[in-house]
RNA sequence: GGACGGGUGGGUGAGUGGCUAAAACCAGCAGACUGUAAAUCUGCCGCUCCUUGCGGGCUACGGAGGUUCGAAUCCUCCCCCGUCCA
């Protein structure tokens, strides 16, 4: 079943797998076991797993899927792991608290979710999918007693999260023990040459090789990749920092988010969300330095790579188009969302005895605003432009006739085109 | 089971009877500046009504009652979280 094929000369291969990683672990046991695949033609199994624990994944997640993305360039095999069953116990990495464990329906419907968009990046002929429950699930007591034998509790203990939770007086859930021995298992079932992961994931993927060692197989090779930043510059790419990127956003956002991040951010960008070459980015990045080249050009560039990864090429050019148009012309978006207004509905928002609306009640309606205090908030700070004209008058009163065909503008983004019917 | 500590706005967290829609910080929004950069500066940041005013009303400090002219602040009961002891 395994074809003979040829594959890239191992410097070539191990220094594509190295672009963008933190850590590869233990030093050479990645490039032994390239040697090793290169004699035998036998493709190397890597893989990566990951627990459907939210169904919406952003450009952070994409990271370590582009790495295992070129494992699969490169001839092997990758494995993308759901772990539906480990998802159920939760991974405490990070976590100062224990988390709550999902409920199944969750995780199902967060795992289906989740394949649509991983194909973004790999390829769906190619990868092997498979789910921990498929083995975890059937494990005994006694089988788990066993691979728990496989395992020190005072190494389990030397984790960063745990120990300084034991040094705080915070608890620690049994179960937390559990969760890296039973993804351990994962590696053990799969028979896996390397995983990747996060750096946050390093201590349980050093685990994972342990056991397998326990198990009486080749201990796998493991390349951990940092994590990405999220817009804000500082924190960690996440939902719940409200910094993200998501991959199924339209091509529009996308390519105004990425160009709103830092110029020097724009780098770590660049190493971690694009296929261009080390010597590339440094060319790039002295280039910028020197002068020659705008970092504003470097951006475009990049906010173009990022946007066509996900939406296509013409989308890119599309959006690129677009953003100039926009922003740096200040010119009306050439689409623009429309508020069909029924002309007998008019009079619900008139003030009594007057033909004439509050335009704040109106940006509410419209949902421009989310309430009407801050409709009249945004009117006050100036934000807001009807055909061009910016009104400042909170308690400002418009016709029907004035907004026939009319364009809204709410800060720089959020426009609306009024139609009268 | 017992002892103790704690639950405040999106987050952290101050506030122990009126001056508190509730400090401060973060996040967010808007404006200025720009390359829609970032950084910085300024302002805003519960909802609602109107005559848009340092205007009126309503809602808000785990829940329910109570004391008081007046409570996030005091009392009672309940719920939840945490630590320690067993």
């Amino acid at each position: 079943m395994t074809p003979q094929r040829e594959f890239a000369p191992v410097d070539e291969q191990l220094a594509y797998l190295s672009k963008g990683a933190a850590e590869i672990l233990p030093q050479g046991e990645l490039k032994a076991k390239l040697e090793r695949s290169a004699q035998t033609g036998k493709p190397l199994r890597a893989y990566l797993g990951v627990d459907p624990t939210a169904p919406d994944l952003h450009l952070g997640h994409t990271v370590v899927l582009r790495k295992l993305k070129h494992f699969q360039d490169l001839g092997h095999t990758a494995i993308f792991l759901i772990g539906d069953f480990s998802a159920m116990i939760g991974d405490p990495t990070g976590q100062s608290e224990t988390r709550p464990p999902l409920a199944r329906a969750e995780v199902e419907t967060n795992a289906k979710t989740y394949l649509d968009q991983v194909y973004q990046i790999l390829d769906r002929e190619k990868t092997e999918v498979r789910y921990n429950s498929e083995w975890l699930g059937k494990l005994s007591a006694e089988e788990i007693v066993r691979l728990c034998s496989h395992y020190r509790l005072a190494r389990m203990l030397e984790r960063e999260d745990f120990r300084s939770r034991l040094e705080k007086g915070q608890p620690i859930s049994v179960h937390e023990l559990l969760y890296p021995l039973l993804t351990a298992y994962d590696a053990v079932a799969l028979a896996s040459d390397a995983e990747l992961g996060a750096t946050e994931q390093k201590f349980n993927l050093l685990v994972h090789r342990d056991i397998q060692r326990g198990y009486g197989l080749p201990g796998q090779a493991i390349l951990t990749m940092p994590i990405l930043v999220g817009l804000d510059g500082e924190r960690k790419m996440s939902k719940s920092f409200g910094n993200t990127i998501g991959i199924h956003e339209p091509p529009g956002e996308m390519f105004g988010k990425v160009m709103s991040i830092s110029d020097e951010l724009m780098w770590n960008y660049y190493e971690l969300l694009t296929d261009f070459t080390e010597r590339v980015i440094v060319r790039l990045k002295g280039e910028v330095a020197s002068g020659v080249l705008h970092p504003m050009e470097a951006k475009l560039q990049l906010a173009h790579y990022v946007v066509a990864t996900f939406h296509g090429e013409a989308a890119a050019v599309a959006a690129r188009d677009e953003f100039q148009r926009v922003f740096r012309s200040r010119q009306t978006p050439s689409e623009v969302p429309e508020e069909r207004i029924q002309e007998r509905d008019w009079p619900n928002f008139l003030t009594a005895g007057t033909a004439a609306a509050p335009l704040a009640r109106l940006l509410y309606a419209w949902h421009l605003a989310g309430s009407r205090a801050e409709a009249e908030r945004l009117i006050r700070q100036g934000a807001v432009e009807l055909n061009g004209e910016r009104v400042d008058d909170p308690a400002a009163l418009v016709t029907l006739e004035k907004l026939r065909g009319a364009t809204l503008r709410v800060g720089k983004k959020r426009f609306l085109r009024l139609v009268i019917e």
